[in-house]
DNA sequence: ACTTTCTATGAAAGCGTTTTCATAGGAGAT
DNA sequence: ATCTCCTATGAAAACGCTTTCATAGAAAGT
């Protein structure tokens, strides 16, 4: 690997002036800057990252914290992520959190420690305060599908209790007034808003909340199949059933199946996220749609500009969900 | 952030004695260990990735491209070479190629650039040859999910034609002959070698390969759609149908079930890699899986033992497809 | 007791950049 | 013609670590 060193012997000036020409932030002469970028190309010579780092404390590496590395549903964000990461000639540093306190701290230390330059962070079971002290270690971090009081500027999210509403709406507009819900662990602050969601648009359509209606899950398929398979055995009978991701949906959609009930014309079934299963269950299934590349994208921007120095005032921080209807549900008159 | 200067200060050592007891390589006295440690923990000291890079030539990345990072295939793939890594302290770099040419020259190159200690590759487009320059180029380099003769020792791949032949062995167990193929870009060496698997099969059945029962497709969920209405539109009768991925099955599926054909009971339907999807999908299908998890494990131990100068002898390199039966499949008599 | 061999440690030299500071030379102002 | 002020450049320091080399003192061998 060449060094700045031989470059600058083969172009007859000082390291320093390589170094200018390089950086382009100071005027250098146009026929030196020839020189020197002939030698560069000649010697095929790229700063050495570790050097650079060490005066500079830029690594150019972006941190991001996720759940689970193998979902589609962070990867989605990741894409958006590694899109503007690499546009900026940055790279991706991945840790997984598995949504659990102690994995999701290291994680950050992990990152914090290998110096990466900016952190993106889908964190479910750090406390906000937590979340707070490390937003406040001095590298710019960005909360993703979570909204953080004290970090509002920098929580990118989707608004989850328009996204209960709305699903729950659409289906009373369909005429179900009966309508189960599957609802996400409790300790989860997307899952307790999509239960605010579904609540508030009973209230709002004049209908009593049922606790007996509402079972409580872990987001994922297992779950939704048990979930479905209790709802079913308390014998309330319900025309809709609105499970709070659409892994879930898929589990008590087998539940059901296996009961001899059709979906969607005994029960409608409705989903949230969708995630590229929802498209190929049978039927395909109607849901919400959280837009994550595009939410992945904005936190990247979002944090690099905190990186340098900007507000990042025009990014866009907070996302509505929309509907996806597939053939999942039936209007009942 | 502390340096090593003010831990040396505090134990009342030289920086050298404290990069010692950190390094943990050379003699220290039990007790002047005992101090530093302390003054470590004191100051909550974490080397200088970049100091410490400059001199060892060691970033602590793991540099993996993979087509695309929001596909389950991958993200699979990409949990196993975590769990490695970061078991080992390292972290992962992560670059797309995007099964194109371009995208992975400069996926590779950037990983390169950057320093990664190791390079985990999946790519689709770069030809045998170029593979192997990279691999020269210094850094260890490792292929997952290919097989190059000239990268033997250190490629991690499934053994496609195995597969393809499995899976369509299994078919004509269940009494099939006529059975067509929905085979993915005959650009890429694994969908070759399902393809060849399949005839294989055929073959050994003392069954002629019937080239009006193969149409190529993409991999993508609407390329299945299409390739499975072609084959309608032939009206060559088939009673089963193997598609060479899963999502392109998927795709098929619908189209089968917008023909008005009831699967399996008129035709059998199978995919292969058994992504999440396949179990959702009604009926069930029934699919060949590799163990990406476990390749993306073995892929980074590989890797690393390299980059220690081991051999990897006892590291796996070939997996073997496994059927998975669900119930998308119906025998014929 | 005296020499030899270890062992634990410190001093200092890099590693390859960026950046500050100094300066030579030329342009402009007087 | 002289002085001032830029402009382009080089020299050198600094970044924080690892590692080589040197050495003091202890242990061991005679």
């Amino acid at each position: 690997m060449a060094t700045i060193k031989e470059v600058s012997h083969l172009a007859d000036v000082s390291a320093a002036t390589v170094s200018r020409v390089l950086n382009g932030n100071v005027a250098v002469a146009a026929e030196t800057r020839a020189r020197v970028l002939a030698a560069v190309e000649r010697l095929d010579y790229h700063p050495n990252t570790f050097a650079r780092g060490l005066v500079t404390n830029r690594s150019g590496g972006v941190g991001v914290v996720v759940n689970d590395i193998a979902s589609p549903f962070f990867g989605t964000m990741l894409k958006g992520i590694e899109g503007v990461a690499e546009s900026e000639g940055m790279h991706l540093m991945i840790s997984s959190g598995h949504a659990n306190a102690d994995a999701e701290r290291n994680a950050l230390d992990f990152l914090l420690r290998c110096r990466a330059d900016v952190l993106i962070v889908h964190t479910e079971a750090l406390s906000d305060a937590e979340m707070v002290a490390f937003a406040s270690r001095g590298t710019p971090l960005v909360l993703v599908g979570r909204y953080v009081a004290e970090l509002a500027s920098r929580s990118v999210y989707l608004d989850n209790e328009a996204g209960g509403c709305l699903m729950t709406e659409y289906l009373l507009a369909q005429g179900h007034t009966r309508i189960a819900h599957i609802a996400g662990p409790s300790a989860l602050h997307d899952a307790r808003a999509r239960l605010v969601g579904y609540r508030q648009a009973l209230e709002n359509a004049g209908l009593d909340y049922d606790a007996g209606l509402v079972v409580e899950a872990n987001f994922e398929e297992e779950s939704g199949r048990r979930a479905a398979q209790q709802l079913l055995a308390r014998r309330r009978d319900f025309s809709a059933l609105f499970a709070a991701n659409d892994q879930m949906a898929a589990g008590a959609l087998s539940a059901l199946r296996e009961a001899g009930i059709d979906v969607p014309n005994q029960i409608s079934l409705v989903g949230y996220d969708d995630v590229l299963l929802a498209r190929y269950l049978y039927p395909p299934l109607s849901t919400v749609c959280q837009p994550m590349e595009a939410m992945g994208r904005a936190a990247a921007q979002l944090a690099l500009a905190e990186l340098r120095g900007e507000s990042g005032e025009g990014v866009r921080r907070t996302f509505e969900p929309t509907l996806v209807i597939r053939n999942s549900v039936v209007a009942r008159c």
